[in-house]
DNA sequence: CTGAAAGCGCTAACAG
DNA sequence: CTGTTAGCGCTTTCAG
């Protein structure tokens, strides 16, 4: 019959020391005789005791959380991240808390840190930010911008990459060399961060080839805008190769490409972006480029928990993602260029 | 130059009240004069104060947070329902707190469950349980499982319903009444509660038609593993309708059935589970249905913050979740049913 | 309707 | 290596 739950003071009454003692044991902290570690430890697990973290947080003034303004989104991207980011923090030591901001809020990024500060973090991460104009809020623990630059004036901002430059550039790259003079490309929501990269490496790649620069398409990340804007471009037989910002994007692309007539690959080339497995099972297998989930929240959270407990080193060095295209079935050379190699080409 | 963040005492004291009366204003609790909260509130927003979530909940007892243990993988459904409960959460004016637990690990959920409890959460959610023996564990908060029977000793158990049973039946009976004679099954894996629902709703379907009931196909969600499962069944030409557990591996079997050279649907019909719209774009369609994630998670976190809230009413009735069949092109009638139709038949 | 006093369970600082 | 003394900032009594 448990009347309530054990307190440190129940661990320090049987194990026979003082509560200070208790604490320290559970701190890891150094000066402590093994022996009394070992009575500490004993009773603790006899006693079923649970620390209580809302009375070390209030003491201590440190939380041992961390906050991540997450998307509200199912996409395979997003959801990635986020599952990628919470093993990261679990793994440093660190409990969770998760608010989601609806897209296009331009206030919600706000309203979610501030929320989040209150609960008791300490340290926020942002996993997809939206551009916005700068935010005054008086935020006092570091924040990592997961691939985009600060817009928040904190007392340490952090940025880690994502990668997203490269790798546009790569899917890029990938459809020049394959021949095509020139690379369409479907972006997603202009006030997006994760937008503007990939059309920056998107227009750095063309730019090295001295590729012709298309105007833009626009796209929402829904595999429903991917269909329209491949209805809208299905007609343009100057087409012949689109790199999507994102994976269900393609998808849609080239619904729409095939229902019009176009073949894809051999009329029109696509790649998507994010490397969403599933559609390797798809015809064609989509050519994608893979984003490096894992390695961005693990490198992403290192920064940011070193700018927690070692707020005056140095920082240390980001390691680059990884830039992983994948090629599968629905990229190959042009029209033009296939012909050469045929035998009733002139 | 703030020196350090505002209390309630400075708030108290810029508004000419007493502390009790500003937490009262900040709890909304009633025998407040208008000026009063007034003025409290004014005070607050000139100071820019931000109430210490650690403090109260040391005080009350009470954090105001609720903990889910989800699943930590990328997939529309988990992803779904995790960003459905985090708004429901946030709805009903709680914090969330996410633990992921890898699949296959029987001790996780429970190691989860005892981590969120020290981190102070007033009720969690099991997102995806998993099937287990009774795991001992001093849980003195509500808990609500998504989707399954209880399978911890709490205080409160809940379970609220994500129509698995129905919305498998659905399923199955859109095949039946298409004219096949039997449809076979692509489960997930076996220790998934979702996996059992899902067998249980095709078993009731073919049962109450008296059809006969094939031998399961296995499958781990991927569509990796729905491909495996395809390629095994693609020579038995006697199977000509399937009902995958879920919309990838459901992607996966068509690919493989296909590859082989059945066709999809006039050779052999499929239909997914989840509902993930970027199915609807690639060829065939997918025919699914849609898991109700959204009025899952709403009544599961209504049911739990009453039980939170209220400890002694009655729970309140949980509002079924609706049944919703997605038909596109990957179902059909059986070959057998379709010549009967054409004029060559006799 | 309002306020004063007394902790919630832990860690910080300092002294042994 | 260990213990003592004070709070952390809020809410809870219970009196006005």
């Amino acid at each position: 019959m448990a009347s309530s739950a054990p307190r440190s003071a129940d661990v320090a009454r049987l194990a026979g020391v003082s509560r200070k003692t208790v604490s320290r044991v559970l701190n890891d902290e150094p000066y402590v005789s093994d022996e009394a570690r070992r009575r500490v430890l004993a009773a603790a697990g006899e006693l079923g005791y649970r620390l209580n973290h809302a009375a070390r947080a209030l003491a201590s003034g440190r939380t041992r959380s961390l906050g991540v303004v997450a998307l509200g989104t199912a996409g395979y991207g997003t959801a990635s991240l986020l599952v990628h980011i919470e093993q990261a923090v679990r793994d440093a030591g660190y409990a969770l808390r998760v608010i989601n901001t609806p897209d296009g809020d331009p206030e919600g990024i706000a309203g979610a840190l501030a929320a989040l500060l209150e609960q008791g973090v300490d340290g926020v991460v942002v996993s997809e930010p939206v551009v916005q104009g700068e935010v005054p809020l008086r935020v006092d623990v570091p924040v990592l911008f997961l691939g985009a630059p600060p817009s928040f004036t904190a007392t340490r901002t952090l940025t880690a990459s994502v990668a997203a430059h490269e790798l546009a550039r790569a899917a890029t790259e990938h459809l020049l060399d394959l021949g095509h003079h020139t690379v369409h490309h479907l972006a997603g929501p202009r006030h997006w961060y994760a937008t503007k990269d990939r059309i920056q490496g998107w227009q750095a790649a063309l730019a090295a080839r001295g590729a012709h620069e298309p105007p833009l398409l626009n796209g929402d990340w829904s595999a429903a805008s991917g269909y329209a804007a491949g209805r809208a471009l299905a007609s343009d037989t100057s087409v012949t190769a689109v790199f999507a910002a994102g994976d269900e994007m393609a998808i849609g692309l080239i619904h729409a490409l095939r229902e019009a007539g176009r073949r894809v690959p051999e009329d029109i080339s696509v790649v998507g972006f994010d490397g969403n497995p599933v559609f390797a099972y798809v015809s064609p297998p989509l050519t994608t480029v893979r984003q490096p989930f894992a390695a961005a929240a693990r490198e992403g959270i290192r920064l940011l928990v070193h700018a927690i407990e070692k707020p005056d080193d140095e920082l240390p060095q980001a390691d680059e993602p990884p830039v992983e295209l994948v090629v599968r079935g629905s990229t190959a050379p042009p029209p033009s260029h296939r012909d050469r190699l045929l035998p009733h080409s002139r």
